[in-house]
DNA sequence: AGGTTGACCTGGACGC
DNA sequence: TGCGTCCAGGTCAACC
């Protein structure tokens, strides 16, 4: 579900409603995929310890925590493809796939609900901050995110999704960002001209941007913390839409796999 | 080492 | 209505 501009919407959300609250409780389902940290490890960093902020690195939902003795630590939230991160009052039940509940000392709760349990939970203790396994792609300079794609022998598409490279384009914004920088998504990443390499990088930033503006995009069962869906959905040009005609060029749009990915594209816009 | 593929899950859409 | 098949916004381990 939740690419860059999802995840940095719920973040938003989740921050707005729980900064500043303590954790008074903590539950945790049984499903032990779910936890990358010991379901036991994340309810005893978690209990007790105050909400400092809540914000998104890369695809992830960093919670920065204050535990007893002012001690530091991060309780890391990765939404996979269906994982939602809800603010509810305690009287509305939970939703079927809850996994995890943090209840917050003004009675309210933060749900983890997560039907297909691709998602996963994890804490970080200790002095260094989560960072990210790649850049930062919404901030990015022209030239850094040039140097990134040098030598790589794989498709532009596939290095987008690779978040060692850049973390936080998925399908959608992958798909997305080449058609408006008129790039063939099965190009050789180290072999686009500097000027492509330019256009996507302005591409990606807008199409980001734009985005997190209209609160993501809900494709099916995506939603913020308020459990409200996105709208930038209305704005695809090319994600989910092959077969039919590019809303530039009236060309059917194709559909192709790459990096073991549903791509679509427009054959006249992207060259 | 870099690149590719399949496995991990559930549920919704579609065809018969 | 019901059953089977296919597909999905993401990673990661295992392979070449």
């Amino acid at each position: 579900m939740p690419e860059l501009p999802e995840v940095e919407t719920v973040a938003n959300g989740v921050n707005a409603r729980v900064r500043g609250r303590r954790i008074e409780q903590v539950w945790t389902s049984g499903k032990p995929q779910t936890f990358k940290s010991s379901p036991a490890k994340i309810a005893g960093t978690l209990t007790g310890a105050r909400i400092e902020r809540v914000r998104r690195v890369g695809k992830t939902i960093v919670m920065d925590l204050r535990g007893a003795e002012d001690r530091p630590a991060q309780f890391l939230v990765h939404l996979g493809m269906t994982g939602r991160l809800l603010v509810a009052q305690p009287e509305i039940p939970w939703p079927t796939h809850t996994h995890a509940v943090l209840s917050l000392s003004d009675g309210r709760e933060v749900r983890f609900v997560d039907p297909r349990r691709f998602g996963r939970l994890s804490v970080l203790t200790g002095p260094s901050g989560y960072q990210g396994p790649g850049t930062e792609p919404t901030t990015v300079l022209a030239e850094e995110f040039a140097q990134l794609f040098k030598g790589r022998r794989l498709a532009i598409k596939a290095a987008l999704l690779n978040q060692s490279i850049l973390h936080g384009v998925g399908n959608i914004y992958a798909d997305e960002s080449l058609f408006r920088a008129g790039i063939r998504p099965r190009r050789q990443a180290g072999r686009l001209s500097r000027e492509q390499l330019a256009r996507l990088h302005a591409a990606l930033q807008e199409v980001l941007a734009e985005a997190i503006r209209l609160g993501g995009s809900s494709v099916s069962d995506y939603v913020d913390a308020d459990g409200v869906r996105g709208f930038f959905q209305l704005q695809h040009k090319v994600y989910s839409r092959a077969g039919q005609p590019c809303r530039e060029c009236a060309a059917v749009l194709k559909k192709i796999t790459v990096g073991g990915r549903t791509t679509v594209y427009c054959p006249r816009c992207q060259q």
